[in-house]
DNA sequence: GTCTATATGTGGATAGAC
DNA sequence: GTCTATCCACATATAGAC
């Protein structure tokens, strides 16, 4: 992140990143993200070890910047309905920057070698930022008393899947989105 | 279906199901395969075959039932309101029948071969219906005026997840998920 | 830093004995 | 219907010339 030039490096886990979401990182040969760099299979071994080490680069960035980032929204000074909104926004920020690699972090985690614990303890440590983040907004009366299980993974079900249509919803603005999936989420499809 | 004897091709097809959702499908051998089902590889060959035809089994014969569901319950002679909670109740329902299956409907669907167009067309179909159910809804003022495209994908995220944790919750019942997913997708997580 | 050539392993699938 | 043995294509990765 110290320049505005891609790495040979990075461009190749950027362009792996968007191979790995079309057939998955195991169906993703070495030749095919060659070819699709521009070089030949074993140019690629001047920047990268390996595949794995490539699945590591796509995938544990982003989820430190999600974990780094709940842990800053549950600690803020704020009332717990904007925390609930600063996550969904947070999603959508993160998801739009880079949906590839949303991809491989949902899809793809489990092929991590050295990573997986790491990239597993993040996953725990934002689910568990969530679940705070829940109890609070129980505790104050702002949120239903739904099973806290049930309000984590719906939501995030919803928010992991953001990777698959804001793509193709390309014209629709970041912060058009964020409201509808705060009033979708929070407040619900029906009237009341 | 005819009998509550497992044919061998079933017992395979059924295994495979649940490596497919652990690794994907990629990533799962026929050796793999072969030694948790209790034979040498080249034996599975004689009840299927290739390996492909497996995910065909797996895949399709789910998505078929999701289509043939929603059709139903569209065309019902029943309120809108009561419409999206059949919905939620299908997805709960076949997903508790067989979540490994959807693990691969959601993840391996590109590795399909002659089964892809026919998925992709029962995928779209079900899409269809379920927009029409919303059309529905925000005409009779049941559904908020929220982008139609936006209920989808969020109900549909969150429902397309169930099978991550339904595994997890088998202690929950089914029907006490369901009441808890309606209330959750439909009326939202905030206190009024 | 990229190439050609290749080492080494493993993938899906088949042949044919039992 | 299962086995052993094997074919052949292709996977990741390395060696060494340029």
């Amino acid at each position: 992140m110290k320049s505005t030039t891609l790495t040979r490096k990075q461009e190749i886990c950027i362009t792996a990143a968007r191979l790995f979401k079309q057939k998955g990182y195991s169906a993703v040969t070495m030749r095919d993200l060659a070819a699709e760099v521009g070089v030949k299979a074993a140019s690629l071994y001047n920047h990268i070890a390996s595949k794995e080490e490539i699945l590591n680069e796509v995938i544990v960035n982003i989820a430190e910047s999600f974990t780094e980032g709940i842990q800053d929204i549950r600690l803020a000074d704020t009332k717990v309905a904007e925390k609930l909104e600063a996550v969904i926004a947070q999603h959508v920020h993160l998801t739009a920057d880079n949906p590839y690699g949303m991809a491989s972090l949902n899809n793809d985690w489990m092929h991590l070698g050295e990573g997986k614990e790491k990239y597993l303890a993040l996953r725990s440590s934002y689910e568990q930022h969530f679940r705070e983040i829940i109890k609070e907004g129980k505790a104050q009366n702002v949120l239903k008393d739904i099973d806290e299980e049930i309000i984590l993974f719906s939501t995030l079900g919803t928010l992991r899947n953001l990777y698959l249509w804001i793509p193709k919803k390309a014209d629709l603005q970041r912060s058009k989105l964020i409201d509808s999936l705060c009033e979708t989420l929070l407040n619900g499809v029906k009237t009341a």
